[in-house]
RNA sequence: CGCGAGGUAGAGCAGCGGUAGCUCGUCGGGCUCAUAACCCGAAGGUCAUAGGUUCGAACCCUAUCCUCGCAACCA
């Protein structure tokens, strides 16, 4: 392909009804804006846009829940998801919203000239109308008993015991979710886009075009839709939130959310235009754009096959690139943001980066491992200690390091300025660091225009690690005590500290549009100008001027402790339990106490075959892929032994160690998730369903006997 | 059910027809300029399972199992 003219970036338009996490950060924005600084460290004409998503049933029906208006939730989220964005560096060139007026016209003007040049069908269909809340119900606040399994408190569109897809009408007996009440059928008549008839086109221009550039999940996707048979897909709805269909006797109808959401990047682009005084248009109707979109996995088949035929009906050009990452897992789950499973940016933010020992290199921190564990083409997971050994195994270790060694020693053996270099002493090792310098910048310069932002991150580290290596080989620390006797070794210190700073000045170029934030630091320290970030500078070694004197150097990162990550994770599911707690309401007040039935009499021989023993908890550890289940290793006095406990979701690891228990001791032993479980621990439940531990009131030695 | 993506060392991933590789962790050694950092070396894998194609398969084909997505919230 050609070199384009300019390019536009989007990332998905975040849904404006919460928070977001640090999936949905991993996942779009932060890939989309690596890509985005690396174009503009090339001085490309290049426009990232992004905004929030604020249509929908989501938000007027949350709204009421909670006895506000959709207009104060999207105000309320709005600003902070953007400030978010921004304290993670994740730079916009706009960050604009789809309630603003100019996106409301533009969606219009849209829909518009698609409906005008008779590319939308209508159809009339019966609907469920709530007539208590005067207004159509989406398939979603619809329950009734599903015809499949009986249960009844299906979904309109699925039942969640059964699993079967369903449409309000099987529903028997069918109940509004908002008024209680029995819906009726009600006729309203809808726009479709008959996607049917686009279906040789996109065979064509997604396996065809772009069958061998597009990433794997995203073609194989979009494959899976065209050869299932594409349905013309209703653009409008029922509703009073949202765009207003610009059409005559459409009353009390709005466009789609998806229809509308998408538009959004153009209407972002416009403000952008007015904000600065560019024109918009040659970035949606130019063939010599490129049109990159970012987004999740959810999103594939909007931005791959809905949205480029609206493009095309519109006369638009159609994206370059639509790239799509798979999901990002927390701590062995997935994240959640009704059962609160989640890092949300707002929280990594108040507990990293506007601590005392955070700020900016903390957001740095976390761009870092986001980008390293990017799930590029299969779901990866977020752990906190894998946080921890990332940012202190090799942010710090690394390429901190490499950076920080670099000016102590030149401070220390050349006067705190750039030594010359002697090229008529150069060896094989300096020659091949020169060489690694510029060969690490075409690698990362190859993979970031394939996308490959993982690998793209780890060549810079790893010439941060060669780095090392190289000075490590040098030793000019040692060189330096030969001095007094041979004074022309400084010849061979000066080489290596000058091709050192020259690579940690490529280290600042190369690791921008990773590590914003770091990058400036060490321009800071080399006293250079931010031009020096201009990426046809990588890949040389006449970045720093010989004599120049440079600053002392500062830390660029600091270790992340155990007591932080321990913190975390005991929050989290912390905050996971209160959302559980939540989600099931306590029993009724006015409930009988519904006490187990006391089970059949035994004798005392029967209970003598109990062998019960207190012991005490000196570990315990969660064990992977099970929710509730943690291994405790319990000392007996007479022996330690394992038991696997369900309690986790009641205790955390650290909570349990120390504690005295009371131990089933000659239980036969249980293998579950395939770790043996020799004996049982005693636990009180309450109505509640909340555990208590039982124990001797006072603390007893272990192996003591219990009768 | 179906379709899509994935299942490779303790963890995270790469390789996608020709002697199983990388980062982290573990173990051993070296160094000391550096944020108890750095360098060197070692151990560790029947490449989900079972068949098949091939001179040769982690890689291609077939079947099965498991995870995630399409399909609440949701990147």
């Amino acid at each position: 392909m050609s070199t384009p003219k300019r390019y536009l970036i989007t990332a998905a338009l975040p849904y404006a009804n919460g928070l977001k996490h640090i999936g949905h950060l991993a996942g779009a924005y932060l890939p989309a804006d690596v890509y985005n600084r690396f174009l503009k460290a090339q001085l490309k004409e290049v426009v990232f846009v992004c905004g929030s998503d604020e249509h929908g049933t989501a938000i007027p029906i949350q709204a009421k829940k909670e006895g506000t208006t959709a207009q104060a939730i999207i105000d309320k989220y709005h600003p902070i998801i953007e400030q978010n964005f921004r304290t993670l560096g994740i730079e916009f060139d706009i960050y604009h919203r789809t309630s603003s007026e100019l996106h409301h016209t533009t969606a219009q003007e849209f829909f518009t000239k698609l409906h005008t040049d008779g590319k939308l069908i209508t159809k009339t269909t019966e609907q469920y109308f709530d007539e208590e809340a005067n207004t159509f119900l989406a398939d979603r606040y619809i329950q009734g008993t599903c015809p499949n399994c009986g249960y009844e408190h299906a979904y309109g569109d699925q039942c969640e015991k059964c699993g079967t897809s369903l449409s309000p009408e099987l529903l028997i007996n069918p109940v509004s979710t908002l008024s209680g009440k029995t819906p009726i059928k009600k006729e309203t008549s809808h726009w479709y886009l008959p996607l049917n008839e686009h279906e040789a086109f996109l065979q064509d221009w997604i396996l065809n075009t772009h069958g061998a550039d597009w990433r794997a999940n995203v073609v194989g996707q979009c494959k899976s839709w065209i050869d299932g048979g594409l349905q013309p897909r209703a653009v409008t709805r029922d509703l009073d939130w949202g765009v207003q269909v610009p059409v005559k006797d459409a009353v009390g109808k709005v466009l789609y959310v998806w229809f509308d959401a998408p538009i959004g990047y153009i209407s972002a682009t416009k403000q952008w235009a007015l904000n600065t005084g560019k024109d918009w248009q040659p970035y949606w109707n130019d063939a010599d754009t490129q049109l990159v979109h970012f987004i999740g996995k959810d999103n594939i088949v909007f931005h791959a096959i809905i949205f480029p035929v609206m493009l095309k009906l519109h006369g638009n050009i159609l994206p370059s690139f639509v790239t799509s990452n798979e999901f990002m897992n927390l701590e062995g789950d997935k994240m959640s943001t009704s059962r609160n499973w989640k890092l949300e940016m707002e929280d990594y933010i108040n507990d990293f980066v506007n601590k005392e020992n955070g700020g900016a290199a903390m957001a740095d921190a976390l761009r870092y491992y986001l980008t390293a564990i990017a799930p590029e083409t299969k779901d990866s997971e977020f752990t906190w200690k894998g946080f921890q050994d990332a940012v202190n195994n090799e942010l710090v270790a690394v390429f901190g390091n490499y950076v920080n060694r670099t000016f102590v020693l030149m401070h220390k053996l050349c006067k705190g300025k750039v030594p010359p270099l002697h090229t008529a002493v150069l060896t094989d090792a300096d020659e091949q660091f020169i060489q690694a310098i510029a060969q690490t910048t075409q690698k990362v310069t190859s993979l970031l225009e394939q996308f490959k932002f993982r690998d793209a991150q780890f060549e810079v580290i790893d010439l941060a690690r060669k780095g090392n290596k190289y000075m490590q080989e040098k030793e000019p620390w040692i060189v330096a005590k030969t001095l007094a006797e041979n004074p022309a070794a400084q010849q061979v210190i000066d080489n290596c500290l000058h091709l050192c700073l020259q690579s940690c000045a490529n280290l600042a170029i190369l690791i921008n549009p990773f590590l914003p934030h770091t990058a400036k630091q060490m321009l800071y320290m080399m006293k250079v100008v931010e031009k020096m970030l201009e990426w046809k500078n990588a890949g040389t070694i006449r970045l720093l001027k010989v004599g120049y004197s440079l600053r002392e150097p500062q830390l660029l990162f600091r270790k992340i402790d155990d007591e932080e990550i321990t913190y975390q994770i005991q929050k989290l599911h912390a905050m996971s339990e209160a959302a559980k707690a939540a989600s099931t309401p306590p029993p009724a007040e006015e409930q009988a106490p519904n006490y187990a039935p006391v089970k059949p009499e035994i004798v005392f021989d029967d209970f003598a075959k109990i062998d019960l023993r207190v012991g005490t908890i000196v570990a315990a550890e969660k064990v992977k892929k099970a929710d509730k289940l943690l291994q405790l290793t319990v000392d007996m006095g007479f022996e330690t032994r394992t038991i696997v406990s369900g309690i986790a979701l009641h205790f955390t690891p650290e909570q349990v160690v120390g504690q005295q228990v009371t131990v089933v001791t000659n239980l036969a032993p249980r293998t579950m998730r395939g770790i043996e479980s020799a004996g049982m621990i005693l636990m009180a439940e309450n109505a509640d369903g909340t555990l208590v531990f039982v124990q001797p009131a006072q603390a007893t030695a272990a192996g003591s006997t219990v009768s």
